[in-house]
DNA sequence: CTATAGTTGACAGATTTTGTAAGGTATGAT
DNA sequence: ATCATACCTTACAAAATCTGTCAACTATAG
């Protein structure tokens, strides 16, 4: 039951953004640098966060990412499930898969399918925002 | 944020145990091909659940597992929890880690934890005696 | 036209998960 | 006693996944 850091880092670098961001597009060089991530590592995550339309990019000179919409529109569980795709407990509820063994009906299926809930409406009810709040409450001046 | 199918097989097995013990040991034999899990597999699993206290064996022939308790009070979070180690979204929460980078504050570490705290609440709310009920009136006649 | 910075795909290293193998130990039945 | 059963344990191999690197490309500001 792990985070893939592919999930951590991407919302990390995210806040960090949203953090550095007063209008003007972020380059990745720097969140790497600031959040401690491989650069080549960030940009396939921002490629996949830039197709799920969570950010834009600017390209050239002083380009970088924009967020897409208001932080404040941006939930944590879209974040994780746009860099790593599955966001429920087993296979089985990928789509176009079978259930899970011979057994004709499963006994554990519905409370995977549960548990899968629970997590998503948990991550869905985080804003980047939220985050963003916490992050100045904390360590904005000091 | 996938389980491991060792937490899969552990659960279905003692559902499956459950079913079928009627005050009687249950051979792993028998639950491995009802439930089609390897047999050895199998073994190496219950040998943690029993480390757990959550299962007791009985050795020979006409031998092996019977619950430690009854059903109502093992919770699914314990069978999770005890055969696949942390049930923690990250690493950094294992004890003995440090935080996750150089970030002096991590942004999103709170989110985590608060992650866990959901993902064993829930479990740990669900008790086998609950999966066996759902079973049996399922699947029981028909 | 050059430096910046995003875009993309291929791929390798590391890690983890999953499963297999092989031997051991306890015990009930003959 | 000895044999078959079934738990017990460790070591290891195969497979899958995750993490990270590399190289080459495209767009654009200055
Ligand atoms: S069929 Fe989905 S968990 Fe078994
Ligand atoms: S320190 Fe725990 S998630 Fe960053």
């Amino acid at each position: 039951m792990r985070l893939s850091t592919r999930a951590q880092y991407a919302v990390r670098a995210m806040v960090d953004l949203s953090l550095h961001s007063e209008g003007r597009p972020v380059s990745l060089k720097d969140i790497a640098l600031r959040e401690d991530i491989p650069l080549n590592y960030l940009e396939q995550l921002f490629n996949r966060l830039r197709r799920g339309a969570i950010v834009e990019s600017v390209r050239g000179p002083g380009g970088g990412y924009l967020l897409a919409r208001e932080s404040s529109a941006i939930r944590v569980g879209e974040i994780v499930a746009t860099v790593e795709e599955p966001l429920t407990p087993v296979s089985c509820m990928d789509k176009g898969k079978g259930r899970c063994t011979r057994t004709a009906a499963c006994t554990t299926h519905n409370v995977w399918e549960m548990l899968g809930e629970r997590i998503r409406t948990f991550l869905d009810s985080i804003t980047l925002e939220d985050l963003v709040i916490e992050a100045r409450g904390r360590g904005g001046e000091e």
